[in-house]
RNA sequence: GGAAGCGUGGCAGAGAGGCCGAAUGCACUCGCCUUGAAAGCGAGAGUCCCGCAAGGGUCCGGGGGUUCGAAUCCCUCCGCUUCCGCCA
């Protein structure tokens, strides 16, 4: 690579529009817009009054224009006939001045080229038109489920159910006391390195770290998932797929090489879900059910002042991310089941937890229903998010233009989840934590030993 | 980085300004035939958009242009293949 060819920015200001032609980014190639951005939300799903889109949005705080939004859709469409009319016409003009005489091929000509205008300022209409209704779409987040509680905040969520009893600890250390103790964790030299909210591992800290991915794959692969490596930087148009563009680019780290654009994955849930996009999967081979060890990276904009210390918000982490195609029939239960897999790798870690569900309000942009995992740490006296688990419905699919077919033909989208099988950092702090003894060392959870080779970590 | 070539439906592969949404083969669906299957025969079948429907429109890698008319000509971008160079 050239030497300083390589930039890396992470624009924390506040949130700046992208404009639809910006969506094609730099370096061509990205397409039409209109053919894989067509998707999104359903207009007519939006505005059909049995969708009660108003009041389920209004929940997360989102107000929806339903005037604009019909005004926009009628709008397109009336261009669409117009220009859809004129050229029916145009191709039969056409067609006959091959056979016309002499004398009345003058005038289908020229009735050709009016019809040539009459086409061009259709189009025109409707690509205005389309552009609106696009922003517009592409803003609105999904529709809370009518099941998640009210209210915006975690406190709003409502408890599921706990698993395990958490450890009794006299005067508890926090992660960071109990890694430096032991010689494993080095965040002043990460700082030196990289800035805050950076990490070095040392030691049987790395190994460590290392054995919790091993151990959260294997698990994935017990629970029938396919491992995948996958790029860690990925395009524009991936991004807006998933659903973390155009409106929270703010969150993410963005490169750029001469004029090409990539932005780094904050989740493997964009490069799992998108391998699928602008594909047609069979209904029938579904769930398609995929997992992958990847870092993530992620801005932490508009979290200055929070979790501060130690390894619960880095700006790089790793993590096992597990992903769902499913029939969108069985997508609510299908949540039961991806929560179940992110539970069972805790239980395997003997790590004490609890599981909630999210209020409407404080639900990601795309997901309709989300579970959150907290885990238990002593040092805080409470539960911490250890994993998410959502079901996104068909809303990712639309975006991503993830389609289905059924044997008897007929076509839809797919619904996608994803959960995180676990973030290794957290899972970590959850270990030293949870595993703390009084002489200062560690007790390691005997599922790991395998990967480990040791089972305990003592102080230097 | 330099040079040449290529990109057509699920696949293979014709087409080289109007008769092309696109031959043909394979695969596919439904019939017939058969005890069953294969073979054979017949029919059908793509996508997306607009429309209650009838129907209409779109799509030959993406975008733009020439023309009354473009898969076919021009420009441009992307991707792939081969050769040379460079790097590991």
């Amino acid at each position: 690579m050239r030497s300083g060819g390589l930039t890396t920015s992470c624009p924390a200001r506040a949130t700046h529009a992208t404009p639809p032609q910006a969506r094609s980014g730099p370096s061509g190639n990205r397409g039409a817009p209109g053919r894989y951005a067509r998707p999104m939300h359903d207009p007519r799903v939006l505005l059909d009054p049995a969708t009660d889109a108003v009041r389920k949005l209004a929940r997360r705080g989102y107000s929806l224009d339903l005037a604009e939004l019909e005004k926009l859709l009628s709008g397109r469409n009336s261009a669409i006939q117009r220009g859809d009319e004129a050229r029916a016409e145009s191709k039969r003009v056409a067609t006959s001045v091959k056979g016309a005489s002499a004398e009345e091929r003058p005038a289908l000509v020229e009735r050709a080229r009016e019809l040539k205008g009459v086409v061009s300022a259709a189009e025109e209409e409707q690509k205005e038109f389309d552009g609106q209704l696009q922003d517009l779409l592409l803003g609105i987040p999904n529709l809370p489920a009518d099941e998640s509680p009210d209210g915006t905040s975690d406190a709003d969520a409502e408890l599921v159910r706990t698993w395990g009893r958490p450890p009794v600890v006299e005067s508890p250390l926090d992660h960071v006391d109990i890694a430096e103790k032991l010689g494993i964790l080095d965040l002043p030299r990460a700082t030196k390195l990289s800035g805050p909210r950076f990490a070095v591992l040392k030691g049987k800290g790395a190994a460590l770290q290392r054995a919790i991915g091993s151990y959260l794959i294997d698990k994935a692969l017990e629970n029938g998932y396919t491992e995948f490596s996958v790029p860690s930087l990925v395009t524009r148009q991936t991004m807006t797929g998933t659903g973390q563009l155009p409106k929270f680019e703010q969150d993410l780290f963005r490169t750029e090489v001469a004029d090409r654009e990539l932005f780094l994955i904050p989740t493997a849930e964009v490069p799992l879900t998108n391998l699928h996009a602008r594909e047609t999967l069979d209904l029938e081979s579904l769930p398609l059910t995929y997992t992958a060890h990847t870092p993530c990276f992620r801005s932490e904009a508009g979290s200055y002042g929070r979790d501060t210390r130690g390894l619960i918000r880095m700006h790089e982490f790793a993590k096992v991310e597990l992903v769902r195609f499913v029939d969108p029939a069985t997508s609510r239960d299908e949540l039961e089941v991806l929560v179940g897999h992110a539970e069972s790798a805790l239980q395997g870690l003997g790590l004490a937890y609890r599981v909630v569900k999210l209020a409407a309000g404080d639900t990601g942009f795309s997901s309709t229903l989300t579970y959150d995992i907290e885990v238990w740490l002593p040092s805080q006296d409470t539960y911490r998010e250890i994993s998410s688990c959502s079901d996104f419905g068909v809303f990712q699919a639309r975006r991503a233009g993830i389609r289905t077919k059924a044997k008897d033909g007929s076509r839809g989208f797919a619904a996608t989840l994803n959960g995180s099988g676990l973030p290794i950092g957290r899972t970590l702090v959850a270990i030293l934590e949870q595993g703390q003894q009084p002489d200062g060392s560690v007790t390691l959870p005997e599922a790991l030993v395998p990967y480990t080779g040791f089972s305990t970590l003592d102080p230097e």
